[in-house]
DNA sequence: AAACGCATGTAACATGTTACATGATTAG
DNA sequence: CTAATCATGTAACATGTTACATGCGTTT
């Protein structure tokens, strides 16, 4: 259930509407997290229910502005430090290295090469945001920062895989 | 559609049921996809009725061992090399990195450390995971060796992440 | 004979994706 | 006035999790 706290966390941050949530899914959280509209709105209609979060304000074209409530806040602390991450890992692309005994060897080391040209693009992009962004010193920004630090030595580091790994082959 | 095909990717290498595909789930492939017994006996189920894999043996308790067929093996390389991967990363323990500006810096660091250990363990486990294995110089081994170097990398990167990000901790 | 491991399957539920549907407001 | 953007929602389907159910074969 980390969409429902992806959520929590965003309107604790500040209120929002469903469209605001999805534009920040869209951008700064989608190394991380991702959401479709569709199951955005069905979540936001469900926390309200269950009273975490609440209509603050309405706007223009049936626009619904949610701010987090007392007990969204405690929810959304005890999810954060004291219950057990448990996801189980899956990454689609190293699945496929696992089986690339399956086609030749160049197409074998095609495909690693086209995953370290992705890494870099990912590095790249993550080093242009970092530039863009204006961190503001608040609270919040900090740990947007280390995020996307990791994101860079994450790229970094199957970047540097890649190279190593072509050379493996054969 | 990734756990289909990761069910051909290890009956491509040798026939098996879905109670040896289970093993291999929990075991070697734990660190980049899981699956369930109940998901993976459906799957197999899908499988066969698509004509992607065959029932070759029986065995004593109502065993079945599975094989690829040829257009399962077709199916298989297809994917391998040429659908473009489009999984949404999603990473439960970075989301919450996101929001640890919702609870004290302490607790935000003791959450930080608490990774660092994760990281520190996993990398002792796949050493010694390494040091286990009778790498045999057959074709698939190669492919599971660059996996295995791809998850201490992955390991080693978030332990010193871990270890510079609490540092910025206030 | 009991306990353990092998072996398969179903049902209910939660989560996530794609496509469809609708309409208001604002900028050019 | 027309296109883009804002804004919310539903339906159908695919994928993944937890719990339940059953029984055979082997080892102690």
């Amino acid at each position: 259930m980390s969409l429902r706290h992806a959520v929590l966390g965003m309107l604790d941050e500040a209120p929002a509407s469903g469209y605001d949530l999805l534009r920040r899914f869209e951008q700064a959280m989608s190394n991380v997290w991702a959401a479709t509209q569709s199951q955005l709105y069905g979540e936001l209609g469900k926390l309200e229910k269950a009273g975490l979060i609440r209509v603050h304000a309405e706007g223009p074209r049936g626009r619904k502005e949610y701010e987090i409530t007392e007990e969204g806040r405690v929810e959304l602390r005890h999810w954060l430090v004291e219950v057990k991450p448990n996801r189980s890992p899956r990454n689609e692309v190293l699945l496929r290295v696992y089986f690339l005994g399956s086609v030749s060897p160049d197409k074998a080391k095609e495909f690693i090469e086209y995953m370290g040209e992705n890494s870099r693009e990912r590095e790249e992009r993550l080093t242009e945001l970092e530039a863009s962004i204006d961190w503001g010193d608040d609270n919040a920004a900090q740990y947007g920062r280390l995020v996307l630090e990791w994101g860079k030595r994450f790229s970094a580091m199957s970047r540097e895989w890649s190279e190593w790994a072509v050379k493996q082959i054969d």
